[in-house]
DNA sequence: CTGAAAGCGCTAACAT
DNA sequence: ATGTTAGCGCTTTCAG
């Protein structure tokens, strides 16, 4: 390994001098410091970054915890952290918890001792007293898609009410009166606000869900909660899933129940993957902008691990969906209702 | 910050014994271990990584370098490296290629500095000659998802030949005779090698190709060349995309058309992502290993990297993809050919 | 403008 | 079994 003493020695200047050219690049003579370039490039020096970060206490570390990185989502949400990181010369560690709260536990602390004091936390799972004393600890802590009130300034998150209430108006508009929603058996944090999002919008117009079913949050529950649903026989005319995995679901068991999507049943989803795009009709969804989310995230983390950070305690970081409309979604049906009218 | 010296100072030991107890774990008193630990817990006491790693030469860093990491595949192979990662103690660190040879470098350069000397790389641009050298510089470093042959022992690839020739003579053994192929417009690399592999596995049976057409390797590429296929005129019931995502966009362009899947023409795509399963018919593939593959390149960068690395010039590491038979491929039907003997 | 020297927090001999 | 000490590679005063 080729350290700053060898560019020295070779340059025929001393440490201070090439630790100068590498960063001051001012109060240093041109002559010398074009001979320590040039002796830098010849020898392929590199700044052994564990020996700055040692000395100089302001490391360049940002780090990501997320569940699982081979979902789409999570990856998204890295590579929006890595955007901004890339963007300000940060180093990326990376890290998934796995869904537990002891792994998401142990990979923050190795993420701290690795001099991350920027840090973003996608956490589903520990509670928000344990998050309230790592922020705590940690200035350059940022959760991200969860709001948790003690620590708002630090939280970037989505208005996933809005989101959801926005599809079910939209659904609304389009004539829809029988609801359905399939939701992950996860019920808290965000499945539960969609949830109560569909329902308060439709509250707005007098009307009540025909039913919830809950699955697990991919597209085997997707399918799974949309038969149950069927062999209940609730009947709707429009589909809420939680997600896009779920929604995707609900359509392969629909046309497999014999019902066409949209022409029989509207289903809508949340998230906006790749998968939304995938799936035949393609899917309606509210887009959740991850990527975007992530990259503020990481800005946010880094100037609040700032020494000199400001503070701004009395606000929070707020993110809207928005509709994109695709193919999944079409007008009300006659209902059956409707249809004994017209008979009548 | 809390260092080793408080942790000693509190304990009343030296910052030898607290290092022992860190480190070795023999030859420490039991009462003196003890009380130790219970400072190290009381004060919250965290090693500095970059400390350690500055003394101990032994840093335990890997680095993944990949060009996008919201996409699904690479997501999926980052989340292989980091599982590696966890079970050897490793941190990872990752950065992002953005497909260009220059931010591939200088990605890499990064990471090392940060005592990555482990690192697996996903290079689709760099040229043979730059990954040998940085090969011949860094022990640790292994390529994934492509051959090199002058550094065959640390390339971790799959036979994406092998893969293409048992699509087709799968597709072959349910009677399809006449096939198109939609791949990658950027014809180096695996698309090259797999559109060889149909045309052997065709020319076994004194078949020919029908068609090509390429295009970008994602859902809107696989539209625009399954559009353009239909629009020669290309008589085909057997379509071979380069990769899911383009077999996607082939049955979304065909049901356009008119042509059902798989009753009209099968489609086999290659990657086995979640799309796969996320449209409808559900995609027939090659599964391809990435998340194995990603695992086992890190425990082969992770050996390679050690200073006492045996070398295995005379070996590489093939994986094989293996087909998943879902719904987007049937037997072929009645070809015009058929049809017209049968009148006969 | 440049060099000498003092550490950053830790590990690993070398003492005791 | 435990303490002392010399660095690891680098930045940063402090002198000159």
């Amino acid at each position: 390994m080729v350290t700053i003493k060898d560019v020295a020695r070779v340059a025929g200047v001393s440490i201070a001098t090439v630790s100068r050219v590498l960063n001051d690049n001012h109060k240093v003579g041109d002559a010398c410091r074009a001979r320590v370039k040039k002796v830098i490039k010849e020898l392929g020096y590199q700044p052994n970054a564990n020996a700055q970060a040692l000395v100089s206490k302001t490391p360049s570390n940002i780090g990501v915890v997320t569940p699982k990185l081979s979902m789409t989502f999570f990856g998204t949400l890295a590579a929006g952290v890595e955007k901004t990181a890339r963007e300000q010369h940060y180093k990326l560690l990376m890290a998934n918890s796995l869904y537990e709260t002891e792994s998401e536990l142990a990979a923050i602390a190795s993420l701290r001792a690795n001099n991350c004091h920027a840090l973003i936390l996608h956490s589903e799972y520990s509670d928000e007293k344990t998050l309230q004393k790592l922020a705590d600890e940690m200035p350059g802590l940022v959760v991200i898609n969860r709001y948790v009130p003690a620590i708002a300034h630090r939280c970037v998150w989505l208005d996933n009410q809005r989101g959801a209430m926005d599809a079910t108006r939209y659904l609304l508009q389009r004539g829809h009166q029988k609801f359905a929603v399939i939701t992950s058996i996860y019920q808290n944090g965000d499945p539960q606000v969609r949830l109560a999002g569909t329902k308060a919008a439709l509250a707005e117009q007098g009307l009540q869900l025909q039913g919830v079913e809950e699955s697990t949050a991919n597209i085997e529950g997707g399918i799974q909660a949309t038969e149950a649903l069927l062999a209940r026989g609730v009947p709707f005319s429009a589909l809420l899933a939680y997600n896009d995995l779920m929604a995707v679901g609900a359509i392969h068991a629909l046309f497999a129940a014999g019902l066409r999507v949209p022409e029989d049943v509207s289903v809508i989803g949340f998230d906006d993957l790749i998968v939304a795009r995938a799936c035949r009709p393609q899917l309606t969804t509210m887009h959740y902008p991850v990527e975007e989310m992530a990259a503020y995230a990481a800005q946010l983390a880094i100037e609040q691990s700032q020494p000199n950070a400001e503070m701004h305690a009395h606000r929070t970081h707020l993110f809207l969906p928005q509709l994109v409309e695709r193919d999944s979604v079409a007008d009300a049906p006659a209902t059956t209702q409707t249809d004994k009218e017209k008979r009548q």
